[in-house]
DNA sequence: ACCTGAACACCGTTCAAGT
DNA sequence: ACCTGAACACCGTTCAAGT
């Protein structure tokens, strides 16, 4: 056969690389993600990764951000009629959506944007928002920061999952409210969501009752 | 030297490798901990990890479990005198502590609580105390979801320590909010407190206030 | 510039062998 | 019962060599 070197067109790119990275964690999870393996799912060698990137982690922190990048963002646009509580509302939505449907990759995303452009972008627009809407900049970064908390530690520890779906598992002499626990894994989906809506409910009311009480005038912008 | 194979006592028990894994993982985080690497802290050979424990992975839900053992759940208890609001604010701060003094184990915990003894009795302590307290089990198992959604995100992923340090990663350009971005590292501490705080302060007043509206009579059975 | 195989220093786990 | 060294099938990463 032909020797194997250099090909004239490369045979590997950035997103061909994180496109496929991305699809083995989402399939086998994060311990399936090797150098080696993922390069022969692209059929090279497993240094040739080495050339695009400069460590696995580098191509992991590449697929959370493409995660990132699918949450709407148009909420916090200037010109949106939506007000900052259901700015926030759906915003959430968006966030929890793009996270369950990339579970794997919570954990990496829960550690902050880093310096990852698209997580990076998500911050800063959720910042800008509030601070329009007339949160002090203090509250506007704890708002960003306390939501990032509820989201990411809905999506990384699904509840019901966290439960064995086996009845010996949980003896009433140990824990004797935990009768059930093991048909939660049963309406998994219903147990989280539900916890999440009610979380989040609970969440938005809190701090809509603290942003009235704390009368925020505005010297310049105002809703 | 001595030839050695079985001493006449044992030079390895559980809660010696429990314990001195948990060091390890403290100190160094969780990459570090290799069962070559625990067994040499440990002045023995890898494979004797085996005749303790059946999986490295069985070892680090024992960690785990360790830290869960660590939240004080008196709060919870059916003679303590706290009603269920202040019950659920005191037992988040001892959660939060307990995590945040070792936070490489949290991802680990963010998963649910599984098979591990003390993960399990936290979830039914605060589920058997908000039942008490006249929520519907519904709700109470939403309660103890959201509670650890909020808590393990915040010890999960530090917001300030998510991002970097250093002033030119954020360019203003692209992050037009982000200009003071960098300087969240300095008040680390401050900003994720703030935010926990917050959070768990309108986390709270949003249940109450559901609390109250949904009408708990007690004396049997409700909505 | 971009790919290769060989090599280095690691992994988790199994297993026969020792006492 | 509890520890050992050897072995198996893996890792991430470096590097000289090829085109």
């Amino acid at each position: 056969m032909c020797a194997m070197a250099r090909p004239r067109k490369p045979l590997l790119n950035r997103d061909r690389i994180v496109e496929t990275a991305g699809a083995l964690v989402d399939a086998e999870g994060l311990a399936a993600l090797s150098t080696r393996r993922l390069a022969a799912e692209l059929g090279v060698s497993g240094p040739s990764l080495y050339n695009h990137f400069r460590t696995k982690d580098e191509i992991l922190d590449a697929v959370a951000d493409a995660v990132s990048a699918k949450i709407d963002l148009s909420m916090f646009a200037p010109d949106d009629p939506r007000d900052w509580r259901t700015a926030l509302h759906d915003w959430a939505l968006s966030y929890r959506a793009a996270l369950a449907d990339h579970p794997h990759v919570v954990p990496v995303l829960a550690q902050g944007p880093g310096r990852r452009p698209a997580g990076l972008k998500v911050a800063d627009a959720v910042f800008g928002a509030m601070v329009r809407a007339g949160w002090p900049p203090a509250q506007a970064t704890h708002i960003g920061a306390l939501m990032r908390y509820f989201v990411t530690g809905s999506a990384l520890g699904s509840f019901a999952r966290g439960f064995v779906d086996d009845e010996t598992a949980y003896d009433p002499a140990d824990y004797p409210h935990l009768g059930q626990a093991h048909r939660l894994a049963e309406h998994r989906e219903k147990v989280d969501e539900g916890a999440f809506a009610t979380g989040l409910r609970a969440l938005l009311d809190g701090l809509g009752a603290r942003y009235e009480q704390e009368a925020h005038v505005s010297g310049g912008a105002e809703t």
